[in-house]
DNA sequence: GTCGCCTATATTGTTGACGATATTGTCGTA
DNA sequence: TACGACAATATCGTCAACAATATAGGCGAC
């Protein structure tokens, strides 16, 4: 287990990274060459990624990457929807002054990014903003399970962010959730988060 | 990995069942006894029970069940308030007349077994209400994530269940999810629902 | 030509032994 | 007596070979 760390994160990298295509098929053998690892690393870290949803396995078959369509997507993101609500709103009741003004700095950027049509930059702001709420709201259960949802969930997030004009529409979403939590309004942060994945949502049935 | 189900059902019912005290170690040669199993399935379960929160893993020293403390379990009951409010909202919207029926007759049954005084029937007739508003949700993602964090928490629901007086209180909290749910206002439900639990949130605290 | 069976092959499942590591207990010294 | 170093032990980590299983392709019968 401890030589399995690095072949389980290459791994896991390599899948967060799109570098399988769906329900392609992961040999054990094939994996040990491309890792250069002991079948056995391998298979330790085939059955922890089943654990975290990203893979799947067939009894005396094989594994293969899961392949999680839109109906999946969406629930996932209504499992978000409430839990990152739930961070949303201890992030209000917890944030200090100094992580209030990063969350600004961050709104900030993200207003220059849509003004300078700059996707990549937004993307990346908007992941920021995420992590930054977790980190101020410090709920361990919570951020774990975001983790391993988001985990689940890449592929369709690169698609989304590809739909174009999303993010001239949800730079407002995030510019609320930053205000309530910045005016320490624990409803307001929630009722902000829970709306504004609400709208992914919508954006996701409509990748279809 | 097919025998190794086997070997992980009865251990994780083992530990599910407390069996097991908390920080115990789990020596993998005495689980091979145990379990009359290899070392090989032994681990693979292991893994797997690591992966869902119930066992700790520490690399050339071994496993030992997790022992969650009263913080990590009002964490994980704060989710579960939000994703079990999640549930609640979706029976609402899809609930039938003959599940309305069901719930109906489970909340009469709660009303009978407080008023015999029987905590026994009560803590079923409990899990059972939480089951079937799950299976009315039919939300996959929602239940997988109430399971898991209900496995690590089954230590706590015990201790609570022994707290005098609580199923008087809880169930006129029940009787209003049961109500919303059936009046198909998703609103109510998962108001009802979140306060509930949240109610259990209290209890959990007070047990320190 | 198509269906079902059977063999061949690819792939995973399992085992026992060996090596690496941390923990525990002991001994000597200050 | 208290402390540190060292050795012994317990336990986990890793490996390579073997067995079991499912899949795919070819063959024959209808």
């Amino acid at each position: 287990m401890a030589a399995d760390t690095r072949v389980l994160d290459d791994l896991k990298a390599a899948i967060l990274a799109g570098r399988y295509a769906p329900r392609q098929r992961l040999v054990e053998a094939e994996l040990c060459e491309d890792y250069s690892a002991s079948r056995f690393a391998i298979r330790a870290a085939l059955q922890a990624l089943e654990a975290e949803g990203l893979v799947e396995r067939i009894p005396n078959v094989g594994a293969r990457i899961r392949d999680i369509g839109i109906d999946e997507a969406v629930e996932i993101s209504e499992v978000r929807e409430v839990v990152e609500g739930l961070i949303a709103r201890r992030a209000a009741e917890r944030v200090t002054d100094a992580e209030a003004a990063d969350l600004e700095a961050i709104g900030a950027s993200m207003h220059a990014a849509v003004a300078a049509g700059d996707t990549g930059a937004y993307g990346e702001l908007n992941s920021r903003l995420h992590s930054t709420v977790r980190e101020i709201a410090g709920h361990h259960k919570a951020s774990d399970i975001i983790a391993r949802l988001h985990g689940q969930m890449v592929r369709h997030q690169y698609a989304l962010s590809r739909v174009p004009g999303r993010s001239s529409v949800s730079v407002h979403q995030h510019q609320a959730i930053i205000d309530a939590i910045i005016a320490r309004d624990g409803d307001a942060a929630e009722a902000a988060m829970r709306s504004h994945i609400s709208s992914v949502i919508e954006a996701l049935r409509a990748t279809v």
